[in-house]
DNA sequence: AGGTGGACCCGAACGC
DNA sequence: TGCGTTCGGGTCCACC
């Protein structure tokens, strides 16, 4: 599950193979990749594109390109790129697009599940599409505790579920929004508007530490997620609530527990977080 | 208007 | 052993 620790780390390993060379050769192998618009078209948009700039907004990667058109690259559930080793590219099924770089190299796109989406966006097209659906970076300087809480007043989903909207912060999921939580000493499924600007303050300074800790850690790894290296992330030895159901609460010892909300399996321990 | 739940995918985990 | 069933997860969209 690709979140902003995961994303931010395939952005910084893609970066240094991918900024200034030029798309010499692109095909896209699974239609859904870049639906509505034809795979083929877009493929013979990119050919000839040179890359200025890798950038990630919230879960999204974009490629700016010279002609200042941006590749908006969402990895969803299972997407991934592997960059081609020593061997080149494994044969894999899973891959769905391969792009060539002016310098010889490929670069694979890869999805067990093809929820992953590639849209190329005009030049004034990117910003206002990204805006539309993202709300502050939460490791910017803009996000501030007073940010946060002005996107929470008035809402009465739990929190949880306010916090996987994209555009109260841009890059939680599943994962990062339960460990913030249980950083900050708060029920999943309490109002969001029913929070006091304490709890805010902590849950803003929690958002942080969750984030920055996956980042550490090169992200989670949860059955395939790998950076375009090939490595796996070590932050799923950290996690100190998601997934562990009934063992104890690396604070008080009260063993974790498994609830719904906003949909989701969320896990809390339900003495620290009340 | 804002919140909720289903659809989209498919491998893994589970149940019998 | 082998089969069928359930689950999950980010986002969009229909519905309330």
């Amino acid at each position: 599950m690709p979140e902003l620790p995961e994303v931010e780390t395939v952005r910084a390993q893609l970066a240094p193979a991918v900024i200034g060379r030029r798309l010499e050769r692109v095909e896209i192998r699974d239609s859904r990749l870049t639906r509505p618009e034809d795979p083929v078209v877009v493929a013979a948009e990119l050919v000839g594109e040179r890359v200025a700039a890798l950038e990630r907004r919230g879960k999204y990667l974009v490629f700016w390109f010279e002609s200042g058109r941006g590749l908006l690259v969402h990895l969803r559930m299972t997407g991934g790129f592997r960059l081609a080793g020593g061997n080149g590219l494994p044969d894999d099924p899973y891959v769905r697009a391969v792009v060539t770089l002016d310098d010889g190299s490929d670069v694979a796109y890869r999805d067990v599940r093809r929820f992953g989406t590639w849209q190329l966006l005009e030049p004034y097209d990117v910003e206002p599409f990204l805006s539309a659906r993202l709300g502050e970076e939460p490791l910017g300087r803009r996000f501030t505790a007073r940010a946060l809480g002005e996107r929470l007043a008035g809402r009465r989903a739990p929190i949880k579920a306010a916090l996987l909207d994209q555009r109260t912060i841009a890059g939680m999921g599943n994962i990062y929004v339960d460990e913030a939580l249980w950083r900050a000493r708060i029920h999943p499924l309490r109002p969001a508007r029913d929070l006091d600007a304490e709890d805010v303050k902590r849950l803003h300074r929690a958002v942080r530490r969750a984030l920055e800790a996956g980042l550490a850690r090169q992200g989670a790894t949860i059955r395939n997620y790998a950076t375009p290296d090939g490595e796996s992330g070590g932050m799923q030895h950290e996690f100190k609530v998601y997934g562990r159901a009934g063992e104890p609460c690396p604070r008080c010892g009260t063993p974790i527990e498994k609830t719904r909300a906003g949909g989701r399996g969320t896990w809390y321990c339900p003495s620290c977080q009340r």
